[in-house]
DNA sequence: ATATCGATTATCT
DNA sequence: GATAATCGATATG
């Protein structure tokens, strides 16, 4: 029984939303095919005080989604090439969310590898193929590719809806011990522990 | 094993 | 005109 996530969960401080993400599922739904994966890596982004976070200098065009209602896809695009998927947090005028950075590979890998261009494994199970399944979804950019999520197409969509075709749900797992850490890429309030993961999990991004 | 670099564009100064 | 919440390729020890 998976459940999607309701929009209070996320109307609430990001650094909550983050810890209470981990273990949650992404699952987008596209005809008969779901794709799936377990969140084991976020980053909170705060609304105020926070250089770091796109909505520091205020409202714009790029970022006006932080400040709307929570629950929503945040959907950034960067160094020419990537994009990023976040979820909005707190109530409606009130900016904060929260970064998705990794994904435990669930279902639909197979459509995973094909949107990532990277070919089938040649041997389905052992040590070899466990490279090969970290390469799907470990890193903000590689999971949107994985998943097709771009600004054009998710930017600003509803994740809490009944009838999304991406979604956050609750299929009652729950990690443990997390992790805090300082958030990966920033050069802005770099020193503050803001990333939080699943400790030891095999499909966190980087090293 | 780690380090450096290029890609390529939206956004803001 | 500079910068960026990254990745993958290439170079080097």
């Amino acid at each position: 029984m998976i459940r999607a996530l309701p929009a209070n969960f996320f109307a609430r401080d990001p650094r909550r939303v983050a810890r209470a993400l981990l273990g949650k599922l992404l699952v987008r739904r596209r005809g008969k095919i779901r794709l799936v994966g377990r969140i084991v890596e976020v980053e909170a982004y705060l609304g105020w005080g926070d250089a770091a976070a796109h909505a520091a200098a205020g409202i714009t065009a790029r970022n006006r989604v932080l400040f709307g209602p929570p629950g929503r896809a945040y959907v950034y695009f960067i160094y020419g090439v990537h994009h990023c998927l976040n979820v909005s947090c707190q109530p409606e005028g009130k900016a904060g969310c929260v970064l998705i950075r990794a994904l435990e590979p669930v279902e639909g890998l197979a459509e995973m590898a094909r949107a990532r261009g990277l070919p089938l494994p040649a041997v389905p199970a052992g040590p070899a193929s466990s490279r090969w399944l970290r390469q799907l979804t470990s890193g903000p950019a590689r999971l949107c590719a994985a998943f097709g999520i771009t600004r054009a197409r998710d930017n600003g969509r509803d994740l809490t809806s009944r009838s999304s075709r991406l979604q956050l749900a609750d299929d009652g797992y729950r990690p443990q011990p997390i992790l805090a850490t300082p958030r990966i890429g920033i050069r802005k309030a770099a020193g503050r522990r803001l990333r939080f993961v699943i400790a030891g999990n095999a499909f966190l991004s980087g090293r």
